[in-house]
DNA sequence: ATTAGCACTCTCTTAACTAGAGTGCTAATA
DNA sequence: TATTAGCACTCTAGTTAAGAGAGTGCTAAT
């Protein structure tokens, strides 16, 4: 089913209008502020068309209309023109962006969702490269004071991990060495996922007597698996209260409880690896935390290697178009970054 | 002025019913509650009587009463019996806190936010030791491929803190171990905020043609300094929420926005390391936007040097008693953690 | 195909009223 | 002197009624 181009242009109007201002929409205000030639009744047949057709709903009989999420769905893909952002808006990304130092890649994670939730005025997340995925570029360890050591793994992302682990104390330094040295060149080149403990069972045929490094070993990996909600940055959270829909106790609380529990929504985002940039529309997200909100995510790189989501979280009447246009530029920057 | 053991008991019944029920409440329903054989009126006189003392205050002339902050003052000071835990809710505590490996101090403190946040209903916080006051038990740089190093920094409370840093590519492996040998033993028991840029440039006469090693060192320091937040971590932001005085959108979302901006809240509590446990009680606290909260502040232990701070966040009308008995159980918990 | 007209529906606001809870004061009582 | 009964008074929260306003859907005319 095609909609003619009065359809279209109605349907944008009310869209536009619910964004703006929260309220359902008239027949009336229609009329006068799009269409100078035409009636409100006439306004009033097409919307009723529109609602026939699923796009559009009304929260009761005499109010105007809203859109629904199929509305919203077509707006989208259709009808929204995508909005380029303001001088003020490009300097504040701009500004933020190149004063937050780009060597450590958590606290540019961090800064980034920062920005982006204080752009876009919704909530904002930044995900890394799911940790388990990264390939091992290096492993070491570093001797400390008797018996201990510190274990050192570094990924092609630049992300760095570590562990003080126990060492044999009998130990010898040159011994050490050359473990290190194996178990470096054995795991250099391997996604951390597949260093599981039958994988050490193998090579510990070739390191006989340093069983106790392994196994050490093994829970600097355990650990780094376990902690999938930590390169999950969020920003903004208290943005969803200045939103009239969540003006609800309970649908605030329900979703800051889902917010703190990272994992949750880091196994949401970690599925999600759109070409472009994705919109996610109510329903449309599984998680029924937030099937009521709208999740625009986008795909950033860095260097190549660093591979991770960077999006936004909003109720689904979201201002699409200056978010989408914002993660756009927002990723190009990530792109260009060294 | 000192209270008649009536009026303790008075302002104790009213406290405590407040607490429960977060109702104001009248004469009538303490004398049948806590005064079998005294009229509402008498204990009407007696209530006008703590209300001119500033223990008690009337939300509006035909409501009960309820506690000022004067009145939770000394509740908390000379009326509170501190409860007994439960059976359950020590039970919990146990539980959590062994299956979180105590390796990783950062894990822990999270972990421990957690079950604080969940047995207390309030938000939580912990909060490690202040980075710049810790002394500095190692420092090494791991070589990477060429031209680039790890440079880490360990701490005497177990942290451990590091940054990829740029060396020179003509730098020597033994050139390197000497001049990180030199450093090492140079910070060795120092504080880390004591490494500042001029007490480098004493340093830079041994190490002449190593500046830029020197250069890179500082970025280490300086962001270590920076990341103040770093090591305080908050629990149960959502538990708020529930709490009927937080009813108010505004309020609820300039406290959310507070603990989202890290640095205020860890400053704050920079500042408080109690021998026992603390109470502070509205306007106690300096801070504005907590200015109707109560803060309840533990120092912590373990392993005689990682000090911090634990504690709550909740309305002023909280459940004291409660509270304070849980905080001292973690604190003994944590102090018996090897 | 469009529009004017109109009855109808639903929400939101305002005002008036009432019930209920609690107080403070006075005078009587033990 | 401490306590209490009695009572007028105050304030809130809830209920009801009325009316304004916005918007719809339908019908008949253009």
């Amino acid at each position: 089913m095609i909609l003619s181009k009065r359809k279209r242009k109605i349907l944008r109007a009310v869209v536009r209008s619910y964004i703006r201002s929260a309220e359902p929409i008239g027949s009336r205000t229609i009329a006068r502020h799009y269409f100078a030639d035409l009636s409100p009744a006439t306004i009033r047949n097409e919307m009723a068309d529109l609602e026939d057709m699923g796009y559009l709903e009304q929260p009761h009989t005499s109010a105007g209309r809203i859109p629904s999420q199929q509305g919203y769905r077509f707006y989208v893909d259709s009808l929204m023109e995508v909005m380029p952002l303001s001088k003020e808006e490009v300097l504040s990304i701009e500004k933020t962006l190149y004063q937050a130092r780009v060597e450590d890649i958590e606290k540019l994670m961090r800064e980034i969702s920062r920005i982006l939730s204080f752009v876009t005025r919704y909530t904002s997340f930044v995900m890394g490269p799911v940790i388990k995925k990264t390939v091992i570029k290096q492993f070491k360890i570093l001797p400390l004071e008797e018996g201990r050591g510190l274990a050192v793994l570094l990924t092609d992302t630049g992300l760095v991990k570590h562990k003080v682990i126990r060492l044999p104390r009998s130990l010898h330094k040159l011994e050490l060495e050359k473990v290190v040295r194996y178990l470096d060149s054995s795991f250099s080149g391997l996604t951390i996922d597949s260093i599981t403990s039958s994988f050490l069972k193998n090579i510990k045929l070739n390191l006989l007597n340093q069983v106790e490094i392994l196994d050490e070993t093994l829970h600097l990996i355990e650990d780094i698996n376990a902690m999938e909600g930590g390169n999950l940055f969020l920003g903004g959270t208290a943005n969803i209260l200045s939103q009239p829909e969540f003006r609800d106790m309970d649908r605030v609380k329900s979703l800051l409880a889902f917010f703190e529990e990272k994992t949750l929504l880091g196994h949401l985002l970690g599925n999600i690896y759109p070409e472009g940039i994705e919109v996610r529309i109510g329903n449309e997200n599984k998680l029924v935390e937030i099937k009521d909100c709208s999740l625009v995510v986008a795909t950033y790189r860095i260097d190549e290697k660093t591979v991770g989501t960077i999006g936004v979280l909003g109720p689904t009447r979201m201002e699409y178009a200056r978010v989408i246009a914002m993660l756009g530029h927002m990723v190009k920057k990530l792109d260009d970054l060294v």
